[in-house]
RNA sequence: GAGGCUGUAGCUCAGUAGGUUAGAGCAUCAGAUUGUGGUUCUGAGGGUCGAGGGUUCGAAACCCUUCAGCCUCCCCA
């Protein structure tokens, strides 16, 4: 059979795997230095604790796992299971009998489940990392993998805004530590509720912010369709634009959103919160922060957000991409799981696009790609023995080293030492054991040069 | 859920109007060379042309079906 792999998953080979390590650690140092605990959860959770939370799309991408021994039911389970294969026939749906567990979708849920289940463990407020795969039933494409992992910072237990401001921290010094041109994109639904007020359709906040979260790609005409098309009227429009329309520095928008947003209250609010989110992340990151752009028409697709919400896009004109994070401010969270007033705020790393922009944009540190730093060659027989005596000694000293393990052809430990990139390979030969010496070459000039084994581990320890 | 593109060697691809035994580069292996890699030279192995059916004297090519991958919209990270 000819070998493949699921659509949508990827093997990562080692200097791929590197890269991502690379980033993974960038994060994980942060998180660290943050006050941030790691966190991991199972791949799978129970199918209830996942449905229902992302939407009705949502629903639709989680993936489910078939239950075991199906066939060992007894004949009157056997009729149930029927029935209910025919019900999931016709109409989409799921039934325990079929299946109970799915794979997680993504770490804020999971995370809820074990806040809750750990409540009377936790200090509040529990601020935790956690990076993880995740996976959707999604069609994949470019930049959108059935199993990607995400970096995920969250903070439960404190409503205050230095939370946000914290979390906004992070994305910018992440950031700026990859070397990445981002904007950070913030928003609040609170403004879009009173956005929906103010054009006198409360009750449609959603399909308005649908629509003008499209505004980067269809444009304001294309908007004014859309609207139109969900049934808001053209003076709801009008003054939707008026708020759209609104430019300049993020203190001078929110001015004018506050003008704006004067006959609701919920949207005074979001314009408040903002501010003060803004206010702290400066004090945190006195001129020297990210950018971040205060922007109305962002929307987040999660239902679970109620005030602040962020996304970050790569600013650089060349890169094509997405948002490469997200997250947002939940106000009861933990309520679907029965721990109600809860107030939860997070952020997420796509690290599986910031992988593709970094790439794209050849900004991996040269040096990442790089495994051990030298080679014995195997010369066999006794020069064997001695090949290992020098590993143990390289290793101790602390330098990475490997022998090549059959008594090869030399040409063939050349060119396999060759394709490996190290940087050094020793020749431990009858002549230089002999000599209590060894061949040290420096694969990347060619030079080569005998010298005594201790003089050669202090060299190749010194790097 | 809607639409588009592509499937030929391990990989990237060529294959003229439908016409001998389906090619190239890279990779692999062997040799030049059992103590000197990257460069070079010589040679070798490797193919159900995604699968099934049809048209034809003849199909990798044309038609139908199907599967897979990629991409766009929707939605997302």
């Amino acid at each position: 059979m000819k070998p493949s792999i699921p659509q949508g998953t990827r093997d990562f080979s080692p200097e791929v795997v590197r890269k991502r390590q690379y980033i993974f650690d960038t994060l994980r140092n942060i998180f660290e230095l943050y006050g941030f605990q790691p966190l991991e959860t199972p791949a799978m959770e129970n199918l209830v604790t996942l449905t229902g939370k992302y939407g009705e799309e949502g629903d639709r991408l989680i993936f489910k796992i078939l239950n075991n021994g199906l066939h060992e039911k007894n004949e009157n389970d056997k009729a149930k299971l029927n029935a209910e294969w025919a019900n999931m026939l016709t109409k989409p749906y799921t039934s325990p009998v079929v299946t109970e567990r799915a794979l997680r979708y993504d770490l804020t849920i999971p995370f809820a489940r074990y806040v809750v289940m750990h409540q009377n463990d936790l200090a509040l407020p529990f601020r935790r990392y956690q990076m993880q795969p995740v996976w959707r039933a999604d069609r994949p494409q470019k930049g959108r993998y059935r199993e990607f992992w995400q970096c995920d910072a969250d903070v439960v237990g404190s409503t205050s805004l230095i939370n946000e401001a914290e979390l906004l921290s992070i994305y910018s010094r992440a950031f700026q530590q990859l070397g990445l041109p981002v904007v950070i994109k913030v928003n609040s639904r609170k403004l879009l509720q009173g956005l929906s007020v103010i054009c006198g359709y409360p009750e449609k906040m959603m399909d308005i912010t649908i629509a003008m979260d499209k505004l980067d790609k269809i444009g304001w005409t294309g908007v004014t369709a859309e609207l139109q098309a969900r049934g808001i009227s053209d003076e709801g429009i009008t003054t939707l634009e008026n708020a759209i329309m609104i430019t300049g520095s993020n203190a001078e928008k929110l001015e004018s959103f506050e003008r704006v947003m004067a006959s609701s209250e919920v949207g005074m609010a979001g314009v408040a919160e903002i501010r003060k989110a803004l206010n702290y992340y400066e004090t945190l990151n006195p001129g020297k922060g990210a950018e971040v752009a205060v922007d109305i028409s962002l929307a987040r697709g999660l239902n679970y957000y109620t005030g602040v919400i962020v996304e970050v896009v790569c600013s650089h004109p060349d890169v094509k991409m997405g948002s490469i994070g997200g997250g947002g401010r939940y106000d009861d969270l933990t309520g679907l799981f029965g721990l109600k007033g809860l107030s939860g705020v997070g952020v997420s790393f796509g690290i599986d696009r910031i992988y593709d922009v970094l790439d794209e944009l050849g900004l991996f540190p040269q040096q990442l790609v790089q495994g051990a730093n030298v080679m014995l060659v195997n010369f066999g027989g006794e020069n064997e023995q001695f090949a290992l005596t020098l590993l143990a000694q390289l290793r101790a000293a602390g330098v990475a080293t490997e022998v090549y393990p059959d008594a090869a052809k030399f040409d063939k430990q050349m060119k396999y030492a060759n394709k490996r990139g190290f940087a050094f390979v020793l020749l431990p030969g009858d002549e230089e054991r002999a000599a209590g010496e060894v061949s040290v070459k420096n694969f990347v000039t060619g030079e080569q040069k005998r010298m005594a084994v201790a003089d050669a581990i202090r060299l190749l320890a010194e790097g």
